[in-house]
DNA sequence: TTTTGGCACTCAAGACAAAGGAGTGCTAAA
DNA sequence: TTTAGCACTCCTTTGTCTTGAGTGCCAAAA
């Protein structure tokens, strides 16, 4: 019983998982052998397939219906059967056309992005928000809302906004706070979040910045700003998509994954291990360690701006997908918000 | 057959409709007489609620089941027979609660309130952000991020960030960007959108401002920064409550509805019409206008910033809402967001 | 005149049995 | 090694029957 399947049951495995990704019902032995390309009597078919559900790639839901896939069945259909073939012309066009019209912010293309891979894929789709770890010092102004309160507005490299309210000790003048604000755009543009940080930590240990006023409190109200918010954002698309799936006609589950998604940690976290992964990753089931998405599969890619990895995007939907044309469209829609990201605002 | 209803036909139908809020189920005869205050023989409440469906006030499913309130039903019950109580102290502190602990960012306040809404009502809540028009001019800041291209951010009164990428014409120096910023900033500061709108139009008209080379551009820039987005945005929150809703366990209507809430338009337009009543208001059932909601219903409030209203709240749920208890908690959370945007920042 | 008890009627929902069918596993023959 | 045949399983569908909640109406009671 090798683990090595034979070239005959990788075919019987690969038209399975497809015909199930197609119709949701399980697949039985004269399906195969009358409509899909395999050339042999239902009895084979039926021998190899209790072979395949005997090594784990198939499961029965009971006696006399036909087969469905395993998560072992989808990973190895995923890591060995697929063969993705590239967008072709027109598809990308399409894809494209989507971020044409915008004034293209930042926020309202991640936002689209989301809708895109939703409209495109018929699933959920998935755009986590740049980490203000990983972005680029553009610009920070403070805008104060009352004596003891500042708004600190803060644009990145790639024109992302993200605002922070910052509380301070001690009541600062407008002149003051311009000159802060003047000296940190100065001296801190281009530099990437984690460089600021490090910048401030030892401009502060050194002596000299403790003697002037001024600049320690700029030190003392940027490294407030810019903290990193631990959370993180997601944008989520398409939810109504999941409605669709038979497989989640269950209210009961259809619940908790939809209850799930509103709570956003989770999804966050999943994303967040695509971040250094090249290329597209799949996460199939239980490999989400989340009992609420054991029935759900994730294809994500991650996005890049001028200076590494930025974010991550994906979709997620049943773990019956169609892995094949769902894949390049999340690979396409990565590597083009890479490039908007790239050559829109230098 | 007065449209006037008898005392006691006003009194079937308020227990009729509340046994109904309660468990879902049709009504009959026997369950009034027997488990609500109602003393009359069932025969003869058979008789009374035999007239309220001749009215319009009940429906029966078929013959042998009991009855179930028309949205005329509903509709007379809010306008008439409701009694909305004020929360209790204890309440008021929970809610309350849910914002204390932030550090009350204007837009992480309003995707608080509508997850307090959510969870407190049990239904989906609603936020409508503040329209640009509506708020208050605190602060503008333009960050070029490249020749052609400016992002305008923008600082309302109640500290919401906006902001607004500008294609210019020529290229802005530094200097000249800053002076215009700081033009603005003092002149502007304190009017409200419009009054800045009107403003910038006349001085334009005005000739001299033709041959200011920079106050010129400062109006253009402006203007520009401050069009208002006709499309406004709503903060949604706990759509998986839908799924609780047995009157929704039909997924092909349960879809539609999560779908019209994931284009936002059509929960826009409803919140907009909240915007110049005064207190809470009740759209039930068909009174939305849009067939996609003709099962939903809105409770809605506005709230309002120093000056004027900025927006609208609310929540919205099956017809078949509790509305005594929910209206009540709309109300207080409107009062409740409006005096933290009051106070908040002076 | 109003209320109530009685009674026949309706209709959805649930239980049960029978029939149908899709698919399997196994065995023996090709 | 493949395939045809066959018995077996078990879900699904269909139809029938029963049950029970609730109604409408009528005649008697208040």
């Amino acid at each position: 019983m090798a683990d090595t399947l034979t070239d005959r049951s990788q075919k019987i495995l690969e038209a399975i998982i497809e015909e199930y990704i197609a119709t949701a019902q399980p697949v039985g032995s004269k399906a195969l052998t009358q409509n899909l390309g395999i050339k042999l009597s239902p009895a084979s078919v039926r021998n190899v397939m209790a072979e395949l559900e005997e090594l784990g790639y198939l499961a029965s839901p009971h006696t006399s219906a036909g087969r469905i896939p395993t998560e072992k069945g989808y990973r190895f259909y995923v890591d060995t059967l697929l063969r993705v073939s590239d967008l072709d012309r027109q598809q990308k066009a399409q894809i494209e056309q989507q971020y044409g019209q915008h004034g293209l912010q930042m926020a309202d293309m991640l936002r689209e992005a989301s809708r895109t891979l939703s409209s495109f894929s018929h699933y959920t789709g998935l755009v986590m928000v740049p980490r203000l770890k990983a972005t680029i010092f553009r610009h920070i102004e403070f805008v104060k809302l009352s004596p003891r309160l500042v708004l600190a507005v803060f644009v990145t490299q790639s024109g992302l906004v993200q605002n922070k309210l910052v509380e301070i000790d001690e009541d600062l003048t407008p002149r003051e706070l311009e000159q802060i604000t003047n000296y940190l755009n100065h001296t801190m543009v281009g530099l990437s979040i984690q460089e600021v940080r490090d910048r401030v930590v030892t401009e502060m240990a050194h002596e000299k910045a403790l003697y002037d006023h001024l600049l320690r409190r700029a030190f003392t109200l940027s490294s407030a700003a810019l903290v990193d918010e631990t959370t993180g954002d997601i944008i989520i698309e398409g939810t109504s998509h999941f409605l669709e799936q038979p497989e989640f006609s269950d209210l009961k589950c259809m619940k908790r994954i939809v209850q799930t998604f509103e709570q956003k940690s989770i999804l966050i976290d999943l994303l967040d291990r695509g971040l250094e992964t090249e290329g597209v990753q799949v996460i199939i089931g239980s490999e989400t360690e989340y009992s609420e998405l054991s029935d759900c599969s994730l294809i994500t890619a991650a996005y890049s701006g001028k200076r590494g990895t930025l974010g991550t995007l994906g979709v997620i939907g049943p773990n019956r997908m169609p892995y094949s044309t769902i894949i390049p469209i999340v690979d396409y829609t990565a590597s083009l918000i890479s490039r908007l990201l790239d050559t829109d605002n230098d």
